[in-house]
DNA sequence: CTTTCAGCCTGGGCGC
DNA sequence: TGCGCCCAGGCTGAAA
């Protein structure tokens, strides 16, 4: 989603910011207007926009937005897209051309304002630099006896793994999502290590998951659900090897796996 | 420190 | 048609 917004909102002055939703708390948009968008990336699991304002072109302040479970953010140059309405448009950032509309059906996504870069850093590694290796997931990991599924998610380790990803990269790696963390030997953290990294860039490459309400900046869906292999496949059989897929609640959140292929 | 649980919200789908 | 339940790319705070 950053990567479709940035060419389109680049270098644009933000000529207002209206929070339609009061559970979005925010309350800086005084701060954001008129202010230009230098770049949009991924910061974790958050749409950044980074901002330069004239009257203090040195600092770099961030407007981040956390889309949670339903949020998208949909760039629309012209007139308003039809048969969408106004259902579940929650903000909307006008720019000189065009807007960014911020839908979120069950109101749970963010808008923060970060003063500087590193306050907008998440605490936990980010799994696509080359930093993310089996030397530095061990001392992440750290001697954790949470089940390895679970561990993943945890944000303040790494960051921007979500429940999908989590189940498809345990049965990429062959690894029982139940093992303690602290469990894996060096050849299991370096094959989820790489497999991590496989996952996340093909879902990437191919605009995330559609199963029920995810669009990209450009209102259309995903790419990646074709590519499942375990999440929400329980009851059909293994694409490796036939077994049944099975499902389990682990910390509240679904779990897909192959007990046969997952040691 | 760990794990579990309710809660935050809205909606789709299912069985009765 | 309605009702009750389960489920849903996330995360927080309280309790055990």
């Amino acid at each position: 989603m950053a990567r479709q917004l940035d060419p389109l909102v680049r270098g644009q002055q933000i000529g207002d910011l209206q929070i339609l939703d009061h559970l979005l708390a925010f309350n800086e948009q005084a701060e954001v207007i008129g202010s230009r968008i230098q770049a949009v990336r991924r910061i974790g699991k958050e749409v950044v926009f980074e901002l330069e304002r004239a009257d203090h072109p040195e600092d770099d302040w961030l407007l981040a937005v956390h889309l949670r479970m339903t949020g998208r953010l949909i760039h629309e140059s012209g007139r308003l897209a039809e048969g969408r309405g106004e259902r579940h448009l929650r903000a909307v950032l006008e720019l000189k051309r065009g807007r960014v509309l911020f839908y979120d059906m069950r109101r749970f996504g963010t808008f923060r304002l970060y003063r500087t870069l590193a306050d907008a850093l998440p605490a936990g590694q980010e799994p696509l630099d080359r930093s993310f290796t089996a030397t530095r997931l061990n001392s992440l990991i750290k001697g954790s006896n949470t089940a390895v599924k679970v561990w993943l998610l945890r944000q303040d380790r790494i960051c921007g793994i979500g429940n999908i990803y989590a189940s498809e990269i345990l049965h990429d790696c062959g690894i029982d999502p139940f093992r303690p963390a602290v469990s894996l030997n060096e050849p299991e953290l370096n094959s989820l290590v790489s497999s991590t990294k496989k996952i996340l860039r093909k879902a990437i490459r191919h605009c995330g998951t559609t199963f029920s309400d995810f669009q990209n900046a450009n209102g259309e869906v995903g790419g990646y659900q074709r590519f499942l292999r375990v999440y929400q496949h329980a009851g059909e059989g293994c694409h490796s090897c036939g077994t049944e897929i099975l499902r389990a609640v682990q910390a509240q959140r679904s779990t897909f796996w192959c007990p046969a292929c997952q040691r």
